[in-house]
DNA sequence: TAATATACGGAACTGTGATTCCGGTTGTCA
DNA sequence: TGACAACCGGAATCACAGTTCCGTATATTA
């Protein structure tokens, strides 16, 4: 992870905060430019020379592996949040519009996902590990199952197929704007019975490390 | 387009060949590499010197752009057949069931429209004037709306959101493969009445030139 | 406030990949 | 078969980013 361990010697008020900066930049810039947004341009919008982003960053990916980090902590946190609604049906779907909401404010990472998945995919990965992102949703979804809510096929593998699918429709800021019409298909195609079961296609696991075995149920 | 007028002379058989040997090329590398697969690749694959890919091609644009055409060639050649299909809900899904399996063959096209979405918008608007594919496909969905297969909120310009993110899916060649579950879920949130209506965000007109007003209903 | 470890800026370096150029070939037509 | 326009190959060119380097500036701490 790019934080440094507590042991070591806090930074420099003044890195901390470039710090900060180059982040944002990078944002914005990813935003408008997408991936291929220079890291001059990140350097110039920060108000800082090119040496000191990477003084913070040692190359490009590790720039963009640190915005990977912000935003699957923000996932964990929207998929923690759901698990208090009470409905639920209401409570995945709602996941899964505040996940596709987060998406959409910054473009930016929406750029990541569809140019980088493997990125991404490590990112989640990580979130799983220390923020048990994937336990989180696991229930979320047996839940609205056992409710009946949602079909029985569906499984944690196809969510970020979801957020992959609606992501690249975010990236482009013109005709494929409406990304919420496809999201709100998408719904209602899991909230179907389904006319047909789901192909059931050999998925990679998602998690290739310790899937950790606790799942807790909700009541 | 890529294909001289008939006012030109032939083109010489080599030329010719060669052609079609780059296309296949081009075909295959930016299948393999994504759209960052380099022209001496493309000519080495093809077996022909970068000049040559370049005599027929003047940018690596232009090669992108005239799969893009073949593309779209086979897209509405796809929808025509899917006129002859008798139950109107056969006919839409059937459809995009062959649309989304001829972006699966060649991931080239996919990494087009993730990359290049401009591009294959563009090329989607000549299929349009020159082939009346929309025309075809706006057939298409009336039939199944007057059946009462297809949701009423749903619209012409629903199908490239759809394209774009199966696409967008088919282009990653690891985790999210399975993107045949997300079109069962789509074509099942397609079937879907609604929970509530698609969102009815300002879209951009698809064909922002001349709309064709004919537009031939089907018994 | 002096000493020093950190951090900063941005010019210069480099690798990569698209595109150009031109001497040599080869279909095509009379 | 000969002449020539059209075509071919691939080394050389050019431009664009990512990354490195190092002299200078500044937090921090005693």
């Amino acid at each position: 992870m790019a934080t440094p361990s507590v042991t070591e010697r806090p930074m420099r008020a003044d890195a901390r905060r470039n710090r900060e900066r180059v982040l944002d930049a990078a944002l914005h810039c990813f935003a408008a430019d997408g991936l291929q947004a220079q890291m001059d341009d990140v350097a110039s919008r920060a108000k800082v020379g090119v040496g000191t982003v990477y003084r913070h960053f040692p190359t490009k990916d590790a720039l963009i592996e640190a915005l990977a980090d912000d935003y699957f902590a923000r996932q964990a946190e929207a998929a923690r949040a759901a698990l208090e609604v009470e409905d639920a049906w209401e409570a995945l779907s709602g996941y899964v519009h505040r996940a596709s909401d987060i998406l959409g404010e910054n473009r930016a990472l929406a750029q990541v996902l569809r140019d980088r998945p493997e990125m991404m995919a490590a990112a989640a990965i990580r979130a799983a590990e220390e923020l048990s992102f994937f336990d989180t949703l696991t229930t979320l979804i047996d839940r609205a199952q056992d409710a009946g809510a949602l079909r029985k096929d569906f499984r944690l593998e196809d969510i970020p197929l979801i957020m992959c699918s609606l992501g690249s429709l975010q990236t482009s800021r013109g005709d494929y704007a409406s990304w919420r019409r496809q999201r709100a298909i998408i719904l209602d195609g899991l909230r179907a019975p389904g006319s047909e079961p789901l192909p059931d296609e050999p998925v990679p696991a998602l998690a290739k490390r310790k899937v950790s075995g606790r799942r807790r149920r909700a009541g």
